[in-house]
RNA sequence: GACCCCAUCGUCUAGCCUGGUCAGGACACAAGCUUUUCAAGCUUGCAGCACGGGUUCAAAUCCCGUUGGGGUCGCCA
């Protein structure tokens, strides 16, 4: 058994195109079956390499290798040699330097492996442009030469190409090829309905790593629309996903992408990540945003990773929530300032930095010690002076537990920042 | 327009094939608990078989139609 995946290089990989090769990666591993990739860069003008390195980088990135890649591109003259021998048969016709199939009138039945039997009549079909005039195949004819030479058992696509099969089966016939099995799958739609836009969204895999998205997290939501690994189950792996795969469970209904769905899933996987793994992936962009230089303390980074791991929807919130750990000076929203800095509490806060200074251990134990002391002499409730202290240490309002975080900062930047509060 | 595909909570889905379980779960939303805040977590709630005909003792499930949505009609892939 041996599928494929077809992407065309004139575009970043599409999210749609990524569910499509996940599904054939699935099927093949749930069949121990091989899966290759080809790329389909027939067109010359439009193909760009730039746009191949990124597909073939995004595919990596989630994990789903391939056992062959080929490129349409330097296979032309297998095409021209099996178009030629159309043309010595009579099945096909030139006109100019294009070769063009006939289509005798005929009933066409498809019998595809998600939605049963499908039922065409050629006479809707026009003659096929085979091999144009540069000399370049068209898709239909390259792409059955291909998947017949190749071998594939099993082509399993979007369903936009549900009308393009009834051509591509008359090809095969007039090659004396096998026909494969087909399964179409079902679109993936934007959150308005239509088609998954820009406008609606991002659609390359890549602006999703951009976003913070982690590879387990975007496989995980996307098996999820049109596919179901079980009953009440949702988060699961890759493993795990393939174990249960199988075609006949393919739902035929297109299914509206769902942005929170994704950042949920995304989440949940972050959650059950190991510390070092979600370390790692966040390394690199704290070095983008100089939050870390090359010469960072690890065992120091991993506690505060693990401080923010349970609340982080994407690897960018890290970014977002944790930033006043590595920066010298903070910014702190206008809002906030207004609501928490703008009464004097600087008494307050020189006897709890002065209480927290003399702390031999700076654990969140300690700091919160030292913090009931300093509110129980004052007589004032605790959350009059947590939120006030919350924003001088984060320049936040909001965040993980105020003692962890003093701790995470440790004593001399908190004792500063407490000083400093109400110089300006 | 022609041809084709599809139809369970707002969204993703289980159930459909092999009719008979209060139509189950998840996201989102709402409330509560927890709590130094916000998240997270836990509990509860809201909400659905598009409509109309059949077949049957019995239909989300089988059949037909209507409506609605989507796809394709390139010497693009």
């Amino acid at each position: 058994m041996k599928v494929r995946f077809a992407p065309s290089p004139t575009g970043y990989l599409h999210i749609g195109g990524a569910r499509t090769a996940l599904f054939n990666w699935m099927y093949a591993k749930s069949q121990e079956g091989s899966f290759l990739l080809r790329i389909e860069d027939t067109d010359l003008e439009r193909s760009k390499k730039e746009f191949l390195d990124e597909i073939l980088e995004s595919m990596k990135w989630l994990g789903l290798d391939w056992d062959e890649l080929f490129l349409q591109s330097e296979r032309f003259d297998v095409y021209r040699q099996h178009a030629t021998k159309l043309l010595d048969e009579g099945k096909a016709y030139k006109d100019g330097e294009a070769v063009i199939l006939k289509i005798p009138p005929q009933q066409i039945k498809l019998y595809d492996l998600i939605r049963g039997e499908i039922v065409f009549d050629s006479e809707t079909i026009k003659d096929q442009v085979l091999i144009k005039s540069d000399g370049s195949p068209t898709y239909s004819f390259a792409c059955v030469v291909d998947d017949a030479l190749m071998e594939i058992t099993h082509v399993v696509r979007g369903e936009d190409h549900i009308s393009n099969t009834p051509k591509q089966m008359i090809i095969y016939e007039a090659l004396g090829f096998k026909i494969p099995k087909f399964a179409h799958l079902p679109l993936i739609m934007g959150e308005d309905g239509g088609r998954l836009s820009k406008r609606t969204g991002a659609v390359a895999v890549s602006d999703y790593r951009k976003m913070g998205f982690v590879p387990e997290g975007i496989v995980n939501y996307l098996m999820l629309l049109g596919w179901s690994p079980g009953p009440n189950q949702e988060i699961v792996n890759l493993e795990k996903a393939c174990q249960n795969f199988s075609i006949k469970k393919i739902n035929k209904t297109a299914a509206i992408f769902s942005m929170d769905k994704l950042r949920w899933v995304n989440a949940q996987h972050i959650k059950a990540m190991a510390l070092d793994r979600l370390t790692d992936l966040l390394i690199p962009l704290l070095k983008e945003k100089k939050y870390v230089t090359d010469t960072f303390d690890r065992k120091r980074l991993e506690s505060i990773v693990s401080l923010f791991k349970g609340r982080l929807s994407t690897l960018e919130d890290f970014l977002d929530w944790a930033d006043f750990v590595f920066v010298d000076t903070l910014s702190v929203r206008e809002e906030d300032k207004q609501k928490y800095l703008t009464q004097d509490r600087k008494k307050e806060f020189m006897m709890l930095a002065q209480k927290l200074e003399a702390l031999k251990e700076f654990t969140p134990q300690a700091t919160e010690s030292s913090f009931r002391d300093v509110v129980s002499e004052l007589g004032i409730a605790s959350s009059d002076l947590v939120h006030p202290v919350r924003v001088a240490l984060t320049g936040k309002s909001v965040g993980p537990g105020l003692f962890e975080t003093m701790s995470l900062l440790g004593k001399e930047k908190t004792v500063e920042r407490l000083e400093k509060a109400f110089i300006l």
